[in-house]
DNA sequence: GTGGTTGCAAAATATTTGCACACTC
DNA sequence: GAGTGTGCAAATATTTTGCAACCAC
């Protein structure tokens, strides 16, 4: 059965354990129906709309709340710096969501080669990125 | 047959169209040597031993060079600001290299769904995130 | 010599934090 | 009422830019 907006996102406060406010209904609310994959400068904006006295600090204390508790993802999964890959055979990485860690892994260990070239769309394929997420055995030991 | 490292820098950069000064190539060499994926800062930190009167601004510069020519890549394709995934379903990206738009495609689309739990090295696999790298339909049109 | 390159300092962008007040439970 | 959440402003972090001196070709 369906839930108005305002109800579904009571409970999953409830479930993640956290406090329904105005401002995190809003920003969950503005979040699930915008497309794509939005800044939080652009998730700000949208807010303003009906919350103009919003911070952008609470924003962005907003959204990593949501991604903490397994309500929202990053589209990126390592987006914070400037990184650059110095490994030059084709390989894929390890991405610790704990530590944040990089590891590379070889392209053949991972088997996946999907075409090259042209796909619907229109889309011209150069390469594929693959991010492996989890958890290193390093983050896995009680340490 | 082999090539010290300068000779074989001075045949990239003729390659590219490049100056050859001390500052690339010590970047170029540090970055060739450096294990995993290092932050500009690290790489200054590491230029700077060598050269101590460099400065961060020309290790942005000159990496921001050596990506454009594809002397090296950058680790991720998409690491400007953060990015919120408000699409729930299991899906990957299109990555324009251009004019860097994200475009979602359904998980079955690109049929790739590899092992889930456990790998050798004590990895645990959570999920797979995969960037298909390329030109969109836009970027190709000649405008 | 000429034009591209560097270093410096300042600017622009992105994100986080401390704290007093306000609101949820 | 107790404790968490919010807004504001300042602090950090990251990256870019303008410009004069300098170096590669």
């Amino acid at each position: 059965m369906l839930m108005h907006a305002a109800e579904q996102f009571r409970a999953i406060c409830e479930e993640a354990g956290l406090a329904v406010t105005h401002q995190r209904l809003v920003i969950w609310e503005k979040l699930a129906t915008m497309p794509g994959h939005p800044s939080p400068e652009e998730v700000y904006a949208q807010v303003k709309e009906e919350i103009p006295s919003i911070s952008l600090a609470t924003v962005y204390k907003t959204i990593h709340l949501f991604v903490d508790t397994g309500i929202f993802r990053e589209a990126s999964p390592h987006h914070g710096s400037m990184r650059v890959e110095t490994n030059h055979e084709p390989h894929h990485h390890l991405v610790c969501r704990v530590c944040k860690s990089i590891t590379d892994i070889p392209s053949e260990q991972l088997g996946f080669g999907g075409p090259l070239g042209d796909v619907p769309g229109g889309f011209l394929v150069e390469r594929y990125a693959v991010d492996v997420l989890g958890i290193c055995a390093g983050c896995r030991k009680p340490a």
